[in-house]
DNA sequence: ACCGTCATGTAATCGGTTACATGATTCT
DNA sequence: AGAATCATGTAACCGATTACATGACGGT
């Protein structure tokens, strides 16, 4: 049983895993697109990587199909759900990093006004899908908890637009 | 001449040293602390390798002082210039990627309102800290644009705030 | 002369990224 | 039956992180 430290990318597996209580990696695909994806790019060679880590570690178990696909099942052992508890008990106070190319180039001199017109558009896209997420969410009647990341997300939007059209157009 | 790929953290080295004109390891890592060093996470380490990695490849050289500490100063190449002012002149389209475990721990099914409750006083904190760094470099005669990626700093910060109190105290 | 902190690196490991590759379904 | 796309991986490389280690400088 190797020794192995757990990453965000691991919690994410994790918590994919118990959502579902038994994945594929490809459903855990499907599923980090719709969800954490928004935030965290992962990218699919990790998602077939991370759990064979984690299965070796003794986080969750495997069941291989016997034909076809030959897809690996997992499902998370004891000691994920356990590891998953611990990690998720605990409120953290860690602070963020924006991976931002966009402030980047600003930071190290480049024209904020293109920027801003660069910036705009895609920032009013993702708004419009978060917000269609949104109400894809609501008219499902997904409970509340579930919809303030979705909300996170619309929030940091408005902020981003307001910041680059002040940027773009500083009265 | 080694051919490498130009990184973030590859261009983060190669603007700061343009801002100072020369600069050694040091010297970018407290710049570097000052301004981007606030959005992305960069080990010392990574302050003095990257550097060589550059030189290595061409984008800086390097002066090496003969005696007591000798450091090495590093400076853009021509090389380096273009390859910086290339990237600064294309306005980038590219997104954000927010790495923050207290949105992920929610997303992954962490206590909404604990998680609130750590996550708010170190956005407080970190509020007043951009604050702070406005006022000194608007004091300081700072023209504008450098205060530009600080007010980003403090809108999301605020965002953060809104959405966190909110989530501790949904009416 | 000593001590703490400032400053500067190196070594080793590993997760993440990129690129390559292929089998299984589904659709026309 | 063939094409397109869905699904599932592997291989290789490398930048980033962690941990270790040490020399120089400034103050007492």
């Amino acid at each position: 049983m190797e020794v192995i430290t757990l990453t965000p990318t691991s919690y994410i597996v994790l918590g994919l895993v118990r959502y579902a209580g038994e994945a594929t990696p490809y459903a855990l695909k499907q599923m980090a697109a719709a969800t954490v994806g928004n935030f965290f790019s992962i990218p699919h060679s990790q998602i077939y990587a991370e759990p064979a880590r984690l299965a070796k570690a003794g986080y969750l178990s495997v069941r291989q199909e016997e034909s076809g696909r030959r897809r690996k099942h997992y499902e998370l052992t004891e000691k994920g759900k356990i590891a998953l508890a611990d990690w998720l008990e605990t409120p953290t106070g860690e602070l963020y990093e924006l991976r931002d190319p966009g402030l980047l180039k600003l930071a190290l001199g480049g024209d904020p006004v293109a920027l801003a017109h660069a910036q705009i558009p895609v920032h009013e896209e993702r708004l419009e899908h978060f917000q269609t997420i949104r109400r894809v969410l609501e008219a499902s009647g997904m409970p509340g908890d579930e919809l303030l990341i979705v909300d996170a997300g619309i929030g940091h939007e408005r902020e981003y637009l307001r910041f680059w059209r002040k940027v773009a157009d500083p009265n």
